[in-house]
DNA sequence: TTGTAGGCGTTATCAC
DNA sequence: GTGATAACGCCTACAA
C-alpha cells in the first residue's frame, strides 16, 4: 500500500510537499499539486487515517451508546444520529449495551482510548457518566436526565406535551370520561405524561377521577388486564389513552372481548407510533415519539460542540415534541345541542 | 493525558518496560509489573488505541454496511453482528447507505483508510464490491450473491427452505388449494421461495395451478389487491401463503372484507416474522427470517478469517434456515375419512 | 529482565 | 514553494 513517501520519490519532491498537495489547500504551485495528485491516483494511494488521527488528535468519529439497536425505537435514534453526524463529516461507532452497566463502562473506555471526538448516550438508565470520571470528551445524553454537569447536554422527548396533547385531542372529540393506562410509575416518561394528562383535564375543566388512572408495565398483557378493569366499571370511560402502543393493543383486545366496537363504543389512543400502530385493525391513533429528530438534535448539538466550541458556557436542554397521528381508533362523541 | 513515558519516568524504567508491564504477558519481574501498573492506575493512564493501531496495523474493528438500521429487519442483523463481534473482541463501525451507491463506496473508502480488520456488507443491492478494486480486507456478504471471488464469503437466509417449509406446513394441514402471493419476481428471494413452493407441492403430489401464483410488491396494498382476485375465483384457495408479513396483513384485510373468517374459512401464512405478525389479530402464522443468526454467522466467519486466517482456500457459503412460527391464522381442514 | 532505537504514516513547524 | 525534521504514542527486535 503506497504511502506519501512512495509518491514523493516518484514525484521527486519531499513527503511534506506531497502531504500539502493532497491536502489541497496549502501554498503549493498548481503544477506540482496536479502532478502529485496524478501520481497518487496512479498508485492507488489511500491516506492512512489512523496515522492522521494520531497526529491530529481527532478522529472525525463519534460514539453512540444505546441499549439495543434492534429495538424499533432505538433504530430511529441511530438513524437520526448517523444522518446528522454524516452531514457534518463524522462517522458513528455504535455500541449496544443491553442493560449492562459493565458494557456501558467498557464502551466509554473504548471510545475514550480511541480518541473519539464525542459521545452520545441514549436511553440508558444507568449512571455510567457519574461512574466514569475519565469522560473528558463532549457528551450529549438522550432521554436521560439527571446530570447537573454543565458540560453534559441533554435532548429529550417531550413527554409532558405528549400526555397533554393526547388528552386534549380526546377532549376535543368531546370525551370527558378519559382513562389513562400509564407505564410504570417510577419512569420519568410516565410521570411527565401523567402530568400532561392532568393539566389537560384541568385546562378543560374536567375533574380527574382516581379510578381512571392505572399503572402497569409497557406491554399488552398489562393493557389488556387494566382495560378490563376500566371497561367493567359501572360508569366506564368513553376513551382510553394508553402510554404505549403495546398497551393500546391490549386495550383493543379487551374491548373486543367485551363486545365493544372500536371506535364507536370506545376510543383508544396509543403512544409511540410504532409500526404495529399502523398495522393494527382498526388502525391505531397515537402520539409519535420523535426519536429520529431527537437523534438528529443530539448529533447536531454534539457536532457544534466539537467543531465550534459552542455551548461551552451553558448546558443545552432540548425538548422535542411528537404529534398526534390520527387513525381509526378514536371518534368524536355526539353531544346534545344543549337546549333545555 | 498520561502516556507510557510519564509512567516510565515515575517508575524509573524505560517506556519499553512500561509497555511490557501493561501488556501483562511479557517476561518481566512481578515486582516491576505491579509497581508499574499501580503507577499507571494512579495517573489514570489510558492506552492510546490510535497509536497502538498504527503500530500494530490492526484495529480490532470491523465495518458493517447496511441499508438502514432503523428498519426492523436490518436491526437484527446489526445486533447479531455486534454480539458476535464483541464476543471475539471486535467492535463494529456502522454505516447506513440508504440505497445510495455513492455512500457505499464512501463507506468502503473510509473503512479501508481506517484500516479496519474486515467488513460485512448486508442486503445491499449494489455492486460496490465489484466497483471497489481497493477492497483488500476480509469481506463477508449478507444476503447478496453474485461474487465469484473466492475471498468474498456469503451468508444467506435460506429462502428456498422457507418457501418449501411454509407450503409443507399448509399441506400438512390438509390444504391442497394453496395460493402464493410472492414479492417482485426479479428478487432473488422471490425466485427461491417460489421454487420451494413448487417443490413442496410436487413432493406432495399436488398439481400447481397457474392462477394461484401472484407477484406483487412486498406491501399490504399489493397483498390486499391480489388476495381479492384469488378469493373471488370460482374455485378459490383455502390457504394463502404470502411472501411477507405486510402482504399477509393485506390478505387479512381482503378476507375480512369478503366476510371470510380467519382461519376457519381461509388460512393465511406470512413470511419474515416481523413484530406486526405477533400483534396482528388473529396473530399471524409466519416463517421467521433468521437475520440475527445470519448476522452472527457473518461476524463469526469474518472473525475467523481475521484471527486464524481460516477459510483462505475456499469460499464460505452459508445458508441459514428460518422456522414456522405457529400462531392463529392457519387451521387444519377436516378431510373425509374417504370411505366410499 | 531491562534498555535502546527504530518505525508505523501523517502533519506541522521551522527554516531556506 | 519546498524541504528537513520532529512529533503524535505505542510496540518490538535486538542488544545488553
Amino acid at each position: 500500500m503506497a504511502n506519501i513517501y512512495d509518491i514523493a520519490k516518484l514525484a521527486n519532491v519531499s513527503a511534506a510537499t506531497v502531504s500539502r498537495a493532497l491536502a489541497n489547500n496549502e501554498k503549493i504551485s498548481a503544477a506540482s499539486r496536479e502532478r502529485i495528485q496524478k501520481i497518487a491516483e496512479e498508485l492507488g494511494y489511500r491516506p492512512n487515517l489512523v496515522a492522521r488521527n494520531l497526529r491530529q488528535k481527532s478522529s472525525l468519529m463519534i460514539g453512540l451508546i444505546l441499549d439495543d439497536v434492534s429495538d424499533e425505537l432505538s433504530g430511529f435514534i441511530a438513524r437520526g444520529v448517523e444522518d446528522e453526524a454524516r452531514k457534518n463529516g463524522f462517522s458513528v461507532l455504535l455500541w449496544n449495551i443491553q442493560h449492562e452497566l459493565e458494557s456501558e463502562v467498557a464502551a466509554l473506555d473504548f471510545f475514550t482510548n480511541l480518541k473519539l471526538d464525542g459521545v452520545i448516550l441514549a436511553d440508558t438508565t444507568l449512571n455510567a457518566v457519574e461512574e466514569f470520571p475519565h469522560l473528558k470528551m463532549p457528551t450529549v445524553l438522550i432521554n436521560r436526565t439527571g446530570s447537573d454537569e454543565e458540560s453534559i447536554h441533554n435532548v429529550l422527548t417531550d413527554d409532558y406535551a405528549g400526555g397533554y396533547d393526547a388528552t386534549t385531542y380526546l377532549l376535543n372529540l368531546n370525551h370527558t370520561k378519559i382513562a389513562f393506562i400509564n407505564g410504570p410509575f417510577d419512569w420519568h416518561a410516565s410521570a411527565k405524561r401523567l402530568n400532561g394528562y392532568y393539566d389537560a383535564l384541568k385546562d378543560h375543566h374536567v375533574e380527574p377521577r382516581e379510578e381512571f388512572v392505572k399503572h402497569g408495565d409497557w406491554y399488552e398483557e398489562s393493557g389488556y388486564k387494566l382495560a378490563k378493569e376500566l371497561l367493567l366499571l359501572e360508569d366506564r370511560p368513553t376513551a382510553i389513552f394508553a402510554s404505549s402502543d403495546m398497551i393500546a393493543i391490549g386495550v383493543m383486545d379487551a374491548a373486543r372481548e367485551l363486545g365493544l366496537s372500536i371506535p364507536d363504543d370506545i376510543s383508544i389512543m396509543g403512544y409511540d407510533n410504532r409500526i404495529i400502530a399502523k398495522y393494527a385493525r382498526p388502525r391505531l391513533t397515537t402520539i409519535s415519539l420523535p426519536l429520529y429528530e431527537v437523534g438528529m438534535m443530539a448529533a447536531k448539538t454534539l457536532c457544534e460542540i466539537i467543531q465550534n466550541q459552542a455551548h461551552k458556557d451553558k448546558q443545552v436542554n432540548l425538548l422535542v415534541k411528537g404529534n398526534v397521528i390520527e387513525r381509526e381508533t378514536t371518534k368524536a362523541i355526539q353531544v346534545d345541542s344543549g337546549i333545555d
